[in-house]
DNA sequence: TCCAAATATGGAATGACGTTCCATAATGAA
DNA sequence: TTCATTATGGAACGTCATTCCATATTTGGA
Protein backbone atom coordinates (compact mmCIF):
# COMPACT_ATOMS: atom_id res chain seq x y z
CA UNK A 1 0.00 0.00 0.00
CA UNK A 2 1.61 3.40 -0.89
CA UNK A 3 1.95 5.67 1.80
CA UNK A 4 0.90 9.13 0.94
CA UNK A 5 4.56 10.35 1.09
CA UNK A 6 7.96 9.10 1.39
CA UNK A 7 10.99 7.77 -0.22
CA UNK A 8 10.58 4.14 -2.09
CA UNK A 9 14.10 3.25 -2.49
CA UNK A 10 17.20 5.59 -2.53
CA UNK A 11 18.09 6.97 -5.98
CA UNK A 12 20.28 5.23 -8.26
CA UNK A 13 22.59 8.10 -8.50
CA UNK A 14 22.80 9.63 -4.89
CA UNK A 15 22.03 13.62 -4.50
CA UNK A 16 25.27 15.63 -3.96
CA UNK A 17 26.01 19.07 -2.98
CA UNK A 18 28.05 19.79 -5.87
CA UNK A 19 25.51 18.05 -8.29
CA UNK A 20 22.65 21.04 -6.52
CA UNK A 21 25.37 23.59 -7.20
CA UNK A 22 25.67 22.51 -10.54
CA UNK A 23 22.08 22.80 -11.52
CA UNK A 24 21.41 25.62 -9.25
CA UNK A 25 24.02 27.34 -11.32
CA UNK A 26 22.17 26.52 -14.55
CA UNK A 27 19.03 27.71 -12.81
CA UNK A 28 20.50 31.00 -11.96
CA UNK A 29 21.99 31.54 -15.78
CA UNK A 30 18.78 30.98 -17.20
CA UNK A 31 16.39 32.37 -15.42
CA UNK A 32 18.12 34.68 -13.48
CA UNK A 33 18.71 35.21 -9.61
CA UNK A 34 14.31 35.09 -8.94
CA UNK A 35 14.30 31.64 -11.05
CA UNK A 36 16.38 30.08 -8.36
CA UNK A 37 13.72 28.26 -6.29
CA UNK A 38 13.54 24.94 -4.24
CA UNK A 39 10.30 23.91 -6.47
CA UNK A 40 12.32 24.35 -9.75
CA UNK A 41 15.64 22.92 -8.21
CA UNK A 42 13.29 19.65 -7.14
CA UNK A 43 12.01 19.43 -10.73
CA UNK A 44 15.47 19.12 -12.30
CA UNK A 45 17.18 17.03 -9.52
CA UNK A 46 13.92 14.88 -9.43
CA UNK A 47 13.60 14.93 -6.03
CA UNK A 48 12.09 17.23 -3.06
CA UNK A 49 12.81 20.26 -1.25
CA UNK A 50 13.76 17.96 1.87
CA UNK A 51 16.50 16.08 0.14
CA UNK A 52 18.04 18.59 -0.93
CA UNK A 53 18.45 20.59 2.85
CA UNK A 54 20.25 17.73 3.94
CA UNK A 55 22.82 18.67 1.26
CA UNK A 56 22.41 22.99 1.71
CA UNK A 57 21.85 24.45 4.59
CA UNK A 58 19.34 26.86 3.48
CA UNK A 59 19.16 29.47 0.16
CA UNK A 60 21.61 31.83 1.02
CA UNK A 61 24.31 29.11 1.74
CA UNK A 62 23.53 27.71 -1.98
CA UNK A 63 23.80 31.13 -3.43
CA UNK A 64 27.02 31.66 -1.67
CA UNK A 65 28.20 28.23 -3.02
CA UNK A 66 26.95 28.79 -6.37
CA UNK A 67 28.64 32.22 -6.32
CA UNK A 68 31.99 31.05 -4.93
CA UNK A 69 32.22 27.66 -7.38
CA UNK A 70 31.70 30.92 -10.19
CA UNK A 71 34.83 33.37 -8.37
CA UNK A 72 37.14 30.55 -7.55
CA UNK A 73 36.95 28.66 -11.54
CA UNK A 74 36.94 32.35 -13.38
CA UNK A 75 40.44 33.50 -10.54
CA UNK A 76 41.58 29.54 -10.88
CA UNK A 77 42.83 30.76 -14.46
CA UNK A 78 46.80 31.16 -13.29
CA UNK A 79 48.18 34.23 -13.55
CA UNK A 80 51.20 34.55 -15.80
CA UNK A 81 54.28 36.54 -14.68
CA UNK A 82 53.06 40.59 -15.20
CA UNK A 83 53.95 43.29 -12.84
CA UNK A 84 51.64 43.65 -10.30
CA UNK A 85 49.62 46.82 -11.28
CA UNK A 86 48.87 44.63 -14.76
CA UNK A 87 48.07 41.59 -12.75
CA UNK A 88 45.18 43.52 -10.94
CA UNK A 89 43.76 45.12 -14.00
CA UNK A 90 43.27 41.56 -15.40
CA UNK A 91 42.01 40.06 -11.82
CA UNK A 92 39.45 42.71 -12.23
CA UNK A 93 38.65 42.20 -16.00
CA UNK A 94 38.37 39.01 -15.43
CA UNK A 95 36.10 39.65 -12.96
CA UNK A 96 33.52 42.13 -14.75
CA UNK A 97 33.70 39.58 -17.46
CA UNK A 98 32.18 36.64 -15.11
CA UNK A 99 29.11 39.23 -13.51
CA UNK A 100 28.54 40.49 -16.66
CA UNK A 101 27.83 37.15 -18.03
CA UNK A 102 26.40 35.82 -14.42
CA UNK A 103 24.59 39.14 -13.41
CA UNK A 104 23.59 37.16 -10.31
CA UNK A 105 27.28 36.37 -9.17
CA UNK A 106 27.03 40.44 -8.51
CA UNK A 107 24.41 39.85 -6.02
CA UNK A 108 25.64 36.96 -4.43
CA UNK A 109 29.15 38.42 -4.03
CA UNK A 110 26.74 42.00 -2.34
CA UNK A 111 25.48 39.41 0.27
CA UNK A 112 27.91 37.34 1.52
CA UNK A 113 30.50 39.75 3.43
CA UNK A 114 33.46 38.20 4.68
CA UNK A 115 32.36 34.51 2.91
CA UNK A 116 34.63 32.63 0.86
CA UNK A 117 34.06 34.25 -3.02
CA UNK A 118 34.57 37.63 -1.50
CA UNK A 119 37.94 36.42 0.62
CA UNK A 120 38.97 34.85 -2.81
CA UNK A 121 39.34 38.11 -4.24
CA UNK A 122 40.65 39.99 -1.28
CA UNK A 123 43.62 37.59 -1.07
CA UNK A 124 44.66 37.96 -5.31
CA UNK A 125 44.25 41.76 -4.71
CA UNK A 126 46.08 41.87 -1.63
CA UNK A 127 48.96 39.74 -2.60
CA UNK A 128 49.51 41.73 -5.58
CA UNK A 129 49.54 45.01 -3.55
CA UNK A 130 52.22 43.30 -1.71
CA UNK A 131 54.37 42.85 -4.50
CA UNK A 132 53.70 47.17 -5.15
CA UNK A 133 55.46 47.74 -1.83
CA UNK A 134 52.44 49.53 -0.44
CA UNK A 135 53.22 50.45 3.19
CA UNK A 136 51.73 47.78 5.81
CA UNK A 137 49.46 50.25 7.24
CA UNK A 138 48.31 51.28 4.03
CA UNK A 139 47.40 47.67 2.64
CA UNK A 140 43.92 47.02 4.21
CA UNK A 141 43.11 50.75 2.97
CA UNK A 142 44.55 49.88 -0.60
CA UNK A 143 42.65 46.51 -0.74
CA UNK A 144 39.55 47.59 0.78
CA UNK A 145 39.29 50.69 -1.75
CA UNK A 146 39.77 48.10 -4.58
CA UNK A 147 37.38 45.30 -3.48
CA UNK A 148 34.28 47.54 -2.50
CA UNK A 149 34.34 48.98 -5.75
CA UNK A 150 34.50 45.88 -7.65
CA UNK A 151 31.93 45.10 -5.37
CA UNK A 152 29.87 48.27 -6.29
CA UNK A 153 29.94 47.66 -9.72
CA UNK A 154 29.07 43.92 -9.68
CA UNK A 155 26.43 44.97 -7.68
CA UNK A 156 25.04 47.63 -10.43
CA UNK A 157 25.49 44.87 -12.71
CA UNK A 158 22.99 42.49 -11.30
CA UNK A 159 20.67 45.28 -10.44
CA UNK A 160 20.49 46.53 -13.83
CA UNK A 161 20.20 42.54 -15.15
CA UNK A 162 17.37 42.38 -12.55
CA UNK A 163 15.48 45.86 -13.86
CA UNK A 164 16.11 45.05 -17.08
CA UNK A 165 14.19 41.94 -16.50
CA UNK A 166 11.15 43.67 -15.00
CA UNK A 167 10.95 46.37 -17.56
CA UNK A 168 10.21 43.19 -19.94
CA UNK A 169 12.68 44.42 -22.17
CA UNK A 170 16.87 44.12 -22.47
CA UNK A 171 19.79 46.25 -21.44
CA UNK A 172 18.73 48.50 -24.72
CA UNK A 173 15.28 49.86 -23.28
CA UNK A 174 16.20 49.99 -19.88
CA UNK A 175 18.66 52.38 -20.76
CA UNK A 176 16.21 54.27 -22.68
CA UNK A 177 13.63 54.85 -19.63
CA UNK A 178 16.78 55.60 -17.76
CA UNK A 179 17.63 58.17 -20.48
CA UNK A 180 14.43 59.59 -20.58
CA UNK A 181 13.89 59.79 -16.92
CA UNK A 182 16.98 61.39 -16.59
CA UNK A 183 16.48 64.25 -19.36
CA UNK A 184 13.05 65.53 -17.81
CA UNK A 185 15.41 66.35 -14.53
CA UNK A 186 14.99 70.11 -13.66
CA UNK A 187 18.44 71.55 -15.52
CA UNK A 188 19.09 74.43 -12.44
CA UNK A 189 18.87 71.40 -10.21
CA UNK A 190 20.87 68.38 -12.34
CA UNK A 191 22.91 70.41 -14.50
CA UNK A 192 25.52 67.96 -14.42
CA UNK A 193 23.42 64.84 -14.97
CA UNK A 194 21.50 66.89 -17.76
CA UNK A 195 24.65 67.13 -19.24
CA UNK A 196 25.70 63.91 -19.50
CA UNK A 197 22.32 62.04 -20.11
CA UNK A 198 23.90 61.10 -24.26
CA UNK A 199 26.98 59.41 -22.30
CA UNK A 200 24.42 57.09 -20.50
CA UNK A 201 24.04 55.51 -23.82
CA UNK A 202 27.66 55.92 -25.44
CA UNK A 203 29.89 54.88 -22.78
CA UNK A 204 31.11 51.30 -22.36
CA UNK A 205 30.60 50.07 -18.73
CA UNK A 206 33.88 47.65 -19.08
CA UNK A 207 36.31 50.75 -20.23
CA UNK A 208 34.40 52.77 -17.29
CA UNK A 209 35.00 50.02 -14.87
CA UNK A 210 38.95 49.90 -16.02
CA UNK A 211 39.11 53.71 -15.90
CA UNK A 212 37.98 52.99 -12.25
CA UNK A 213 40.62 50.76 -10.86
CA UNK A 214 43.45 52.42 -12.75
CA UNK A 215 42.11 55.78 -10.90
CA UNK A 216 42.75 53.51 -7.73
CA UNK A 217 45.90 52.38 -8.38
CA UNK A 218 47.25 55.79 -9.76
CA UNK A 219 46.10 57.15 -6.27
CA UNK A 220 47.88 54.42 -4.26
CA UNK A 221 50.90 54.75 -6.71
CA UNK A 222 50.76 58.70 -6.01
CA UNK A 223 50.99 57.83 -2.40
CA UNK A 224 53.75 55.23 -2.32
CA UNK A 225 56.05 58.05 -4.59
CA UNK A 226 55.04 60.77 -2.02
CA UNK A 227 56.63 58.94 0.52
CA UNK A 228 60.06 58.03 -1.11
CA UNK A 229 59.75 61.27 -2.76
CA UNK A 230 62.55 64.56 -1.99
CA UNK A 231 61.57 64.54 2.01
CA UNK A 232 62.88 61.37 2.07
CA UNK A 233 60.92 58.53 3.54
CA UNK A 234 57.37 60.16 5.61
CA UNK A 235 55.56 58.43 8.27
CA UNK A 236 52.57 56.79 7.30
CA UNK A 237 50.26 59.77 7.13
CA UNK A 238 46.78 57.49 8.57
CA UNK A 239 46.86 55.39 11.20
CA UNK A 240 47.08 51.47 11.22
CA UNK B 1 -25.80 44.35 8.01
CA UNK B 2 -21.99 44.21 7.78
CA UNK B 3 -20.71 42.99 4.12
CA UNK B 4 -17.65 40.30 4.75
CA UNK B 5 -15.44 43.54 4.15
CA UNK B 6 -14.63 46.83 2.71
CA UNK B 7 -14.26 50.37 4.19
CA UNK B 8 -17.46 51.60 6.27
CA UNK B 9 -16.55 54.76 5.69
CA UNK B 10 -13.49 56.81 4.45
CA UNK B 11 -11.14 56.99 7.46
CA UNK B 12 -10.82 60.61 9.03
CA UNK B 13 -7.33 61.85 7.90
CA UNK B 14 -7.23 60.10 4.52
CA UNK B 15 -4.10 57.84 3.75
CA UNK B 16 -0.94 59.82 2.41
CA UNK B 17 2.19 58.30 0.35
CA UNK B 18 4.32 60.81 2.32
CA UNK B 19 2.40 59.32 5.62
CA UNK B 20 3.09 55.44 4.24
CA UNK B 21 6.80 56.42 3.71
CA UNK B 22 7.58 57.81 7.44
CA UNK B 23 6.09 54.77 8.89
CA UNK B 24 7.72 52.87 6.18
CA UNK B 25 10.96 54.40 7.27
CA UNK B 26 10.52 53.97 10.79
CA UNK B 27 9.86 50.24 10.54
CA UNK B 28 12.97 50.04 8.53
CA UNK B 29 14.87 51.52 10.87
CA UNK B 30 13.41 49.76 14.00
CA UNK B 31 12.91 46.10 12.11
CA UNK B 32 15.45 46.17 9.50
CA UNK B 33 15.14 45.55 5.86
CA UNK B 34 13.27 42.03 6.54
CA UNK B 35 10.82 44.09 9.01
CA UNK B 36 8.79 45.75 5.95
CA UNK B 37 6.09 44.31 4.73
CA UNK B 38 2.64 45.30 3.93
CA UNK B 39 0.73 43.14 6.92
CA UNK B 40 2.96 45.24 9.36
CA UNK B 41 2.44 48.46 7.50
CA UNK B 42 -0.81 47.71 7.42
CA UNK B 43 -1.41 47.65 10.96
CA UNK B 44 1.08 51.03 11.89
CA UNK B 45 -1.73 52.22 9.06
CA UNK B 46 -4.66 51.25 11.05
CA UNK B 47 -5.52 49.91 6.92
CA UNK B 48 -5.44 46.96 4.21
CA UNK B 49 -2.59 46.22 1.62
CA UNK B 50 -5.41 47.44 -0.94
CA UNK B 51 -5.28 50.81 0.41
CA UNK B 52 -1.35 51.33 0.50
CA UNK B 53 -1.04 49.90 -3.00
CA UNK B 54 -3.40 53.08 -4.07
CA UNK B 55 -0.66 55.38 -3.23
CA UNK B 56 2.50 52.98 -4.13
CA UNK B 57 3.04 50.72 -6.82
CA UNK B 58 4.41 48.10 -5.03
CA UNK B 59 7.13 47.09 -2.58
CA UNK B 60 10.23 48.29 -4.51
CA UNK B 61 8.99 51.31 -5.22
CA UNK B 62 8.32 51.99 -1.71
CA UNK B 63 11.91 50.92 -0.63
CA UNK B 64 13.30 53.32 -3.45
CA UNK B 65 10.97 56.08 -2.34
CA UNK B 66 11.39 55.56 1.46
CA UNK B 67 15.76 55.65 0.43
CA UNK B 68 15.17 58.65 -1.37
CA UNK B 69 13.63 59.96 1.29
CA UNK B 70 16.71 59.73 3.59
CA UNK B 71 19.70 60.53 0.43
CA UNK B 72 17.89 63.67 -0.27
CA UNK B 73 17.50 64.48 3.48
CA UNK B 74 21.36 63.74 3.94
CA UNK B 75 22.80 65.51 0.96
CA UNK B 76 20.53 68.38 1.52
CA UNK B 77 22.46 69.77 3.93
CA UNK B 78 23.42 72.97 2.24
CA UNK B 79 27.36 72.48 1.54
CA UNK B 80 29.48 75.03 2.74
CA UNK B 81 32.02 76.92 0.60
CA UNK B 82 34.29 74.67 0.53
CA UNK B 83 37.24 73.28 -2.52
CA UNK B 84 36.12 70.87 -4.43
CA UNK B 85 37.61 67.87 -2.85
CA UNK B 86 37.14 68.43 0.29
CA UNK B 87 33.61 68.89 -0.31
CA UNK B 88 33.45 65.23 -2.14
CA UNK B 89 34.71 63.84 0.96
CA UNK B 90 31.92 65.79 2.65
CA UNK B 91 29.12 64.02 0.64
CA UNK B 92 30.82 60.99 1.18
CA UNK B 93 31.29 60.82 4.46
CA UNK B 94 27.45 62.13 5.06
CA UNK B 95 26.55 59.35 2.97
CA UNK B 96 28.03 57.15 4.97
CA UNK B 97 27.30 57.72 8.47
CA UNK B 98 23.76 57.84 6.98
CA UNK B 99 24.26 54.36 5.92
CA UNK B 100 25.78 53.48 9.04
CA UNK B 101 22.53 54.93 10.93
CA UNK B 102 20.06 53.19 8.32
CA UNK B 103 21.76 49.88 6.69
CA UNK B 104 18.69 49.37 4.67
CA UNK B 105 19.52 52.52 2.86
CA UNK B 106 22.55 50.72 1.33
CA UNK B 107 20.58 47.99 0.16
CA UNK B 108 18.06 50.22 -1.33
CA UNK B 109 20.68 52.42 -3.34
CA UNK B 110 22.28 49.22 -4.69
CA UNK B 111 18.87 47.84 -6.04
CA UNK B 112 17.72 51.29 -7.66
CA UNK B 113 20.22 52.35 -10.04
CA UNK B 114 19.44 55.05 -12.41
CA UNK B 115 16.87 56.22 -9.95
CA UNK B 116 16.36 59.17 -7.69
CA UNK B 117 18.23 58.48 -5.46
CA UNK B 118 21.36 57.62 -6.81
CA UNK B 119 21.29 60.41 -9.18
CA UNK B 120 21.04 63.16 -6.54
CA UNK B 121 24.51 61.66 -5.42
CA UNK B 122 25.48 61.53 -8.75
CA UNK B 123 24.97 64.68 -9.43
CA UNK B 124 26.42 65.99 -6.38
CA UNK B 125 29.92 64.38 -6.77
CA UNK B 126 29.48 65.43 -10.64
CA UNK B 127 29.31 69.38 -10.05
CA UNK B 128 31.89 68.84 -7.95
CA UNK B 129 34.58 67.49 -10.38
CA UNK B 130 33.16 70.06 -12.63
CA UNK B 131 34.94 72.46 -10.57
CA UNK B 132 37.85 70.33 -10.37
CA UNK B 133 38.83 70.77 -13.55
CA UNK B 134 38.23 67.07 -14.85
CA UNK B 135 38.47 66.76 -18.39
CA UNK B 136 35.00 66.17 -20.23
CA UNK B 137 36.03 62.97 -21.52
CA UNK B 138 37.09 61.91 -18.03
CA UNK B 139 34.20 62.78 -16.06
CA UNK B 140 31.80 60.07 -16.75
CA UNK B 141 34.56 57.64 -15.55
CA UNK B 142 35.52 59.94 -12.36
CA UNK B 143 32.37 60.03 -11.36
CA UNK B 144 31.50 56.50 -11.71
CA UNK B 145 34.35 55.21 -9.91
CA UNK B 146 33.18 57.52 -6.76
CA UNK B 147 29.83 56.65 -6.62
CA UNK B 148 30.73 52.71 -7.53
CA UNK B 149 32.68 52.74 -4.86
CA UNK B 150 30.90 54.72 -2.72
CA UNK B 151 27.80 51.86 -3.32
CA UNK B 152 29.93 48.81 -2.70
CA UNK B 153 30.75 50.28 0.76
CA UNK B 154 26.76 50.80 1.41
CA UNK B 155 25.95 47.71 0.29
CA UNK B 156 28.29 45.82 2.51
CA UNK B 157 27.31 47.83 5.43
CA UNK B 158 23.30 46.68 4.34
CA UNK B 159 24.67 42.97 4.32
CA UNK B 160 27.02 43.28 6.99
CA UNK B 161 23.79 44.92 9.21
CA UNK B 162 21.35 41.86 7.92
CA UNK B 163 24.01 39.20 8.81
CA UNK B 164 25.04 40.81 12.06
CA UNK B 165 21.05 40.21 12.81
CA UNK B 166 21.00 36.61 11.27
CA UNK B 167 23.87 35.75 13.61
CA UNK B 168 21.63 36.65 16.66
CA UNK B 169 24.08 38.78 17.66
CA UNK B 170 25.91 41.85 17.04
CA UNK B 171 28.86 43.37 14.71
CA UNK B 172 31.14 42.29 17.57
CA UNK B 173 30.21 38.85 17.31
CA UNK B 174 29.67 38.52 13.26
CA UNK B 175 33.01 39.93 13.31
CA UNK B 176 34.12 37.28 15.78
CA UNK B 177 32.86 34.55 14.02
CA UNK B 178 34.46 35.75 10.57
CA UNK B 179 37.79 36.75 11.70
CA UNK B 180 38.19 32.86 13.23
CA UNK B 181 37.20 31.79 9.73
CA UNK B 182 39.85 33.66 7.80
CA UNK B 183 42.21 32.20 10.69
CA UNK B 184 41.40 28.76 9.71
CA UNK B 185 42.54 29.51 6.14
CA UNK B 186 45.36 27.63 4.73
CA UNK B 187 48.28 29.66 4.92
CA UNK B 188 50.01 29.15 1.46
CA UNK B 189 46.74 29.54 -0.24
CA UNK B 190 45.93 32.63 1.73
CA UNK B 191 49.13 34.44 3.11
CA UNK B 192 47.75 37.91 2.34
CA UNK B 193 44.42 37.09 4.68
CA UNK B 194 46.01 35.18 7.21
CA UNK B 195 48.40 38.07 7.53
CA UNK B 196 45.99 41.13 7.82
CA UNK B 197 42.98 38.88 10.09
CA UNK B 198 43.71 40.72 13.23
CA UNK B 199 43.37 43.85 11.29
CA UNK B 200 39.76 42.78 10.72
CA UNK B 201 39.11 43.69 14.08
CA UNK B 202 40.94 46.72 14.37
CA UNK B 203 40.41 49.07 11.47
CA UNK B 204 38.30 51.27 11.38
CA UNK B 205 35.29 51.46 9.05
CA UNK B 206 34.74 55.63 8.50
CA UNK B 207 38.42 55.96 8.01
CA UNK B 208 39.15 53.15 5.58
CA UNK B 209 36.14 54.63 3.57
CA UNK B 210 37.25 58.36 3.40
CA UNK B 211 40.75 56.90 2.54
CA UNK B 212 39.53 54.84 -0.24
CA UNK B 213 37.87 58.16 -1.34
CA UNK B 214 41.23 59.65 -1.40
CA UNK B 215 42.85 57.08 -3.15
CA UNK B 216 40.38 57.59 -5.92
CA UNK B 217 41.17 61.61 -5.68
CA UNK B 218 44.50 61.30 -5.52
CA UNK B 219 44.09 59.26 -8.90
CA UNK B 220 42.09 62.04 -10.48
CA UNK B 221 44.57 64.32 -9.44
CA UNK B 222 47.24 62.49 -11.04
CA UNK B 223 45.87 62.46 -13.92
CA UNK B 224 45.25 65.78 -13.94
CA UNK B 225 48.44 67.54 -13.32
CA UNK B 226 49.67 65.06 -15.70
CA UNK B 227 48.29 66.28 -18.31
CA UNK B 228 48.87 70.31 -17.65
CA UNK B 229 52.71 69.16 -16.69
CA UNK B 230 56.16 69.19 -18.75
CA UNK B 231 54.45 67.76 -22.08
CA UNK B 232 52.34 70.54 -21.72
CA UNK B 233 48.20 69.51 -22.61
CA UNK B 234 48.22 65.61 -23.45
CA UNK B 235 44.74 64.53 -25.21
CA UNK B 236 42.92 62.10 -23.12
CA UNK B 237 44.12 58.88 -23.02
CA UNK B 238 40.94 57.46 -22.87
CA UNK B 239 37.54 57.84 -25.50
CA UNK B 240 34.96 59.20 -24.90
C1' DT C 1 -29.25 69.52 -8.23
C1' DC C 2 -28.22 65.01 -9.65
C1' DC C 3 -25.47 61.40 -11.47
C1' DA C 4 -21.63 59.01 -13.43
C1' DA C 5 -16.85 58.80 -13.18
C1' DA C 6 -12.90 59.01 -10.63
C1' DT C 7 -10.77 58.48 -6.30
C1' DA C 8 -10.09 55.82 -2.09
C1' DT C 9 -10.46 52.27 1.27
C1' DG C 10 -9.78 47.85 3.62
C1' DG C 11 -10.51 43.04 4.06
C1' DA C 12 -10.44 38.53 1.72
C1' DA C 13 -8.43 35.53 -1.54
C1' DT C 14 -4.44 34.01 -4.29
C1' DG C 15 -0.28 31.99 -5.35
C1' DA C 16 4.61 31.51 -4.71
C1' DC C 17 8.15 30.62 -1.80
C1' DG C 18 11.43 29.10 2.01
C1' DT C 19 11.56 26.03 5.42
C1' DT C 20 10.22 22.24 8.56
C1' DC C 21 8.19 17.70 9.44
C1' DC C 22 7.75 13.09 8.97
C1' DA C 23 7.43 8.42 7.33
C1' DT C 24 10.50 5.68 5.52
C1' DA C 25 14.84 3.43 3.22
C1' DA C 26 19.37 2.11 2.68
C1' DT C 27 23.85 1.87 4.92
C1' DG C 28 27.36 1.07 8.37
C1' DA C 29 29.03 -0.22 12.79
C1' DA C 30 28.93 -3.23 16.81
C1' DT D 1 21.03 -9.27 13.60
C1' DT D 2 20.30 -4.87 15.32
C1' DC D 3 20.46 -0.03 16.08
C1' DA D 4 21.99 4.43 14.90
C1' DT D 5 23.24 7.26 11.09
C1' DT D 6 22.69 8.94 6.66
C1' DA D 7 19.41 10.01 3.00
C1' DT D 8 15.23 10.73 0.59
C1' DG D 9 11.06 12.98 -1.03
C1' DG D 10 6.49 14.45 -0.39
C1' DA D 11 3.22 16.94 2.59
C1' DA D 12 2.32 20.64 5.56
C1' DC D 13 3.16 25.30 7.43
C1' DG D 14 3.54 30.07 7.76
C1' DT D 15 4.80 34.32 5.58
C1' DC D 16 4.82 37.42 1.94
C1' DA D 17 3.65 40.43 -2.04
C1' DT D 18 0.09 41.22 -4.78
C1' DT D 19 -4.65 41.18 -6.75
C1' DC D 20 -9.67 41.30 -6.26
C1' DC D 21 -13.69 43.13 -4.94
C1' DA D 22 -17.39 45.28 -2.47
C1' DT D 23 -18.10 49.49 -1.10
C1' DA D 24 -17.59 54.73 0.17
C1' DT D 25 -16.71 59.35 -0.68
C1' DT D 26 -15.71 63.14 -3.76
C1' DT D 27 -15.77 65.69 -8.09
C1' DG D 28 -17.13 67.54 -12.35
C1' DG D 29 -20.36 68.17 -15.82
C1' DA D 30 -25.12 68.78 -17.59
Amino acid sequence: MEKTSTARQRREQSLTRAQIITVAIKLLDDTGESGLTFQALSKLLATGPGAIYWHVANKSDLMTAACDAIVSRTLGTTSVDVPPEEAIRAIALELFDTIDAHPWVGGALMHAPGQLPMVRIFERIGQQLRSLDVPAGREWAAVSTLLNYILGVAGQNAANAKLAKVHDLKRSSFLEDVSAAWSKLDVNEYPFTRSVVDQLASHDDRKDFVDGIDFILRGIAAEREKMVGPEGLEPPTKRL
